[in-house]
DNA sequence: ATAATTTATGCACACGTGTGCACTAAGGTT
DNA sequence: AACCTTAGTGCACACGTGTGCATAAATTAT
């Protein structure tokens, strides 16, 4: 059983109101009772219940953080960005991951609400609607991070799919690309269909074709998926001579697919991915994708809630959107038409 | 303010003492009020208190993770191990990353232990003595990952850092290499001193000298770390021919630094890694490496923590150290000296 | 010296939930 | 008819902490 404010009081010869004042430094008390008290405290070993103390203040001091993953390197830099400002501002982080399933989903907002968390930052792509909006039944603010439905957050910090893959596609067209395709991430529909909306919309501009067969939606966004797109292009009566791919892990998937089929990328195949994962300078080739500042996305999410946190006592924070820029970053695996 | 039992007492016009048994199942009430009232709860948008629940019961369900940082994908792939089995178990996850830092240990701990959470899985590699030791003082159960100190810790799951390098340095004798450098992570002395002592016992086996220059500690146990160390190895009179790395993410950076210096990967030099990430496969060239189970890992250290806490009870259980097999993966960052 | 003020502390209740015990009202047993 | 069981529910307290208010003691002002 730990020790008590109840204890130390014993201990003190005092009541246990003067010492939960004592050891919140609270003026009233006598400089020389708060140091005795400090003392006593840190003899028995006293280490305060946040759960009693949240009980009675209604603040948790806690965060939730809803991811798709947490090995999905994507994921896993934003948590990192996270978790470095809440731990500083003195929140502790609940973490979970989806894996883009309903029922977990559900469970997982269920936890959250009982926990009684003072905000929520959602990062899973595609977030479930109607969980998103079953959100607004919750008394704890919510952030989103990523693109997500805009009708469903008051804040978020999100990047430019659109722009980035029609920059992706732009520098394609650029290299003397035409037959060109794209793999989108079945779990993740809405951010592909983003991304692939910016891709369509610049190949339009180019006045290239898109052959149905040149998309196509892996059914998941990880190398596995990666694999089994590019396994579908390598089926197609006319291979594709480059492939925009939903994210760098499934770019690092088709291109495996690829030279285990006996291409040379880029030579063979031009292969671009999305986010510039830290090993996306690394693999063989190194990639070409568009970066997405996954760290600052964590980081500005979690100061963003941070001051959410510091204003719920004047309601007058605006809804606030933060948009972050990406870039195109020029490695290896691209190549002019045709070598 | 949330819906308390109090608020569905009122609506059903029974105490709150009859609620709170009725939203538990609990026998002694009527099956008709059990429904009644569980349908005015779902009605009034009940959720339940964790946090009073937790004052109350003195089990918050919560438990504590440490890792180093959580976008390593050596830890990022543990926690994915965790987690999966602690929310199906009903637990949620304090995560937190303590980056090897003295305070930041120390905070995380005091966290962890104001949170009260029910237990504590410690990843982070080479945890600070001071406060592993400190952690007999907090009153849940502590399970270790990797390989912890064995005197400070009951519970843990680890796996084979010695014969794991014994093994890569076998394999690199075996491929006729005699100039072989060890790189370490200054970051995690206890584990770089185990995996060492592995690689030199099989040194002293082949009877193979390794000059100090020959082994290396870099600042970190990141890309950039590895970077460090493969420049250090470049500025040597007499460069390795084979360098067993800390980590694959070192041998990364180490590839990379010899790459960009001029050297061919593996034949001017074979590169080893350590831990198998998911990426390892990927690289240019693809890293032989020593396979550790790491969502294993993670996973029987969750289920083990399940375990001590289910017979918390009866204070049957032993100290319990679980043990997991890796393996050599060759690929083709390794070659036959001289090419 | 008494009154007014300040200073330091304790009392009592609150937060939301769980639970031992007492109580009531049936029904069943002698 | 008096007693005993059983089922169903409420009362009251507990968990550990925070806080408005009252109170007591010490200080200052009149």
């Amino acid at each position: 059983m730990p020790v008590t404010i109840k204890d130390i009081a014993k201990v003190a010869g005092v009541s246990h109101s003067t010492v939960s004042r004592a050891l919140r430094g609270n003026s009233a008390i006598s400089p020389e009772t708060i140091t005795r008290i400090k003392k006593i405290a840190e003899e028995l070993g006293y280490v305060p219940s946040a759960v009693a103390r949240g009980l009675k203040t209604k603040r948790s001091l806690a965060l939730g953080v809803i991811v798709n993953r947490i090995d999905d390197p994507y994921f896993s830099e934003i948590l990192q960005g996270i978790e470095d400002v809440s731990q500083s501002a003195g929140y502790s982080l609940f973490v979970a991951a989806s894996d883009r399933d309903f029922d977990q989903e559900k469970g997982i907002l269920q936890a959250m609400g009982e926990r009684r968390v003072d905000g929520l930052i959602v990062c899973s792509t595609d977030f479930g609607e109607n969980h998103a909006r079953q959100l607004q039944n919750y008394d704890f603010s919510v952030v989103a991070v990523g693109n997500q439905k805009q009708e469903f957050y008051q804040y978020m910090v999100y990047h430019d799919d659109f722009s980035g893959s029609q920059q992706v596609a732009k520098y394609l067209v650029e290299l003397g690309h035409t037959k060109i395709a794209y793999l989108g991430n079945e779990r993740a529909p809405s951010t592909t269909r983003n991304r692939l909306a910016g891709f369509n919309h610049e190949m339009k501009l180019a006045n290239l074709h898109v052959p149905p067969d040149y998309v196509f939606h892996a059914p998941d966004g990880r190398i596995q998926g990666g694999i089994v797109g590019g396994q579908h292009f390598l089926n197609l009566d006319e291979i594709p001579a480059a492939v925009v791919c939903f994210n760098d892990v499934m770019a690092v998937g088709v291109i495996h697919a690829f030279q285990q089929a006996g291409l040379r990328i880029p030579e063979d195949c031009s292969v671009v991915g999305f986010d510039d994962i830290e090993f996306a300078a690394y693999t063989n080739p190194s990639l070409t994708t568009f970066r997405q500042p996954k760290y600052q996305l964590g980081n500005m999410a979690a100061q963003l809630m941070m001051k959410l946190l510091d204003s719920n006592k004047d309601k007058t924070i605006q809804p606030e959107m933060q948009f972050l820029q990406g870039e195109l970053v020029i490695r290896k695996s691209t190549s002019k038409y045709g070598k």
